[in-house]
DNA sequence: TGGTAATGACTGATTCTGACTGAATTTTTC
DNA sequence: GAAAAATTCAGTCAGAATCAGTCATTACCA
């Protein structure tokens, strides 16, 4: 059996009956313990699940559009989103933008020791429950397509707070900045550049040479961007003319090769 | 059994029976006495239940994990949060509290055409894709166990908003007035009150006589109360003297009765 | 074929459990 | 009201269950 497909079936056996044993799981998928073992620890770092002494609970994620879009996170963004939580330290105050890769981000920050704020209420409802993670949310008028926080009330509010990261997603990128399609968004966007010491961007590959409605901000706020490899040389390069490190998360081999940056 | 299980079954007992006794418990979850006397240590500390000599008393409204993700709220929350929505009317600006009965009021809200501002995560996951409420989200730093938004980000935050009217929870209602048992919401709800033209209490009957840690405000802030028909007559005189508009929800039938309005 | 990821067996460490102890408290008896 | 009996309590202990981590082996991919 594939792993992929032990983990899945792990996860539907958990979401059917609320929690299981971690033996009555090495029973059913005929795995050695240890696997079921390895298989519980990753699906509750991803926070998935819940574990707890003897088995694991399912963290019951509610049925909204977002969700069923971002069931179909892609491989990319996953690989971004773990990127991006390898770069973030232990205690740090972390700005978690809206979006569907941030919201990867988020699930791979559970289980440490942060301070996360966020104006999305997935990434909230995400973390709501993680006692080891200090939560703010930055309110507003909340979009419904996404569940992102917008407008006055926000910028007031990122007026009164600090980080010391901002992670934040994008519509698109150009020579000439960042591109999102709401101006709400945007202007949230902005304060949330003041708010941060540092600005980290995740962008997969096909938002480069993208624009969008509104235009968000020049090159030179970003600090590093997270792409994958799925992006041209050429890219790379005008990136880090512009002074930005490049993460860029491929396809991992171990230890051999843990880290694309260059800059 | 699991911890967790043999918890949320302890926890379930007492929360139905109101006492149980250290024995019955042994009895009923096959466990020995030192196991379910540090059970009950643990539910004590964290609040949960409070020991007693022989046994433990259950305390707080708070709903168990289990009953959380069932989705239960109790028969006569629910016939409040019913009355309370009957409340409101069409277009309105309603200020939504924390709290599992201003949770079931919101459910109710779904399909109506409102403005609805809250401080609560569930509430607000719950009304996020719904196209025809306008969602506004207090932030601030989020309580754990409840989800709620509190401290001086919810209170600047609601300082600039207002609401025509404020459907607010609580720990418990004297003749002093409301008791919450903690003092950031505390904080937090007064500001709420401010910002709110007309203020709704919704209280199920146990909650009347009942303090708590912090005293939140006297009793003429309140414009209304609704509460099910558990309620002595006592008390319901006792409000009405402080100008307090009383609904009692009992059990409806059909049309004949729709309010019991008295005031 | 070489190298990496995944697996299962094993290890000592940690946590949970039930039995036991004497102390503290309540109830019964005189 | 005081002593005795019964009950409940907190704390200790050893055994059992579960845990995280290591290591050799196997499966898989380029």
């Amino acid at each position: 059996m594939l792993v992929e497909e032990r983990r899945s079936r792990i996860l539907r056996i958990a979401e059917e009956r609320g929690f299981v044993t971690l033996q009555s799981l090495v029973g059913e998928l005929g795995a050695s313990e240890s696997t079921v073992r390895r298989d519980l620890e990753f699906l509750d770092a991803s926070g998935q699940i819940q574990r707890t002494r003897g088995g694991a609970s399912f963290i019951g994620d509610t049925q909204s559009d977002f969700d069923v879009r971002r069931g179909l996170a892609s491989l990319e963004k996953q690989r971004i989103a773990r990127r991006t939580a390898e770069l973030i330290s232990e205690g740090e105050t972390v700005l978690l933008d809206g979006g569907t890769t941030t919201l990867e981000v988020a699930r791979h920050l559970a289980g440490r020791s942060l301070q996360v704020l966020t104006n999305s209420l997935p990434i909230a409802s995400l973390l709501m429950n993680r006692r080891e993670i200090e939560l703010i949310f930055i309110g507003g008028y909340v979009y419904p397509k996404t569940g992102v926080a917008l407008g006055e009330l926000s910028v007031t509010a990122l007026q009164q707070i600090h980080a010391s990261r901002l992670v934040m997603s994008t519509g698109g990128i150009t020579s000439d900045g960042l591109f999102n399609s709401n101006q709400l968004l945007v202007e949230t966007e902005r304060q949330m550049i003041r708010a941060a010491d540092r600005v980290t961007l995740v962008a997969d590959s096909s938002k480069f040479g993208q624009r969008a409605l509104s235009h968000l901000c020049a090159l030179d706020v970003l600090d590093e961007i997270v792409t994958d490899d799925g992006i041209s040389e050429e890219w790379v390069q005008r990136m880090e003319q512009s002074g930005i490190r490049m993460e860029v998360a491929g396809v991992e081999r171990g230890s051999r090769r843990p880290s694309a940056a260059l800059g």
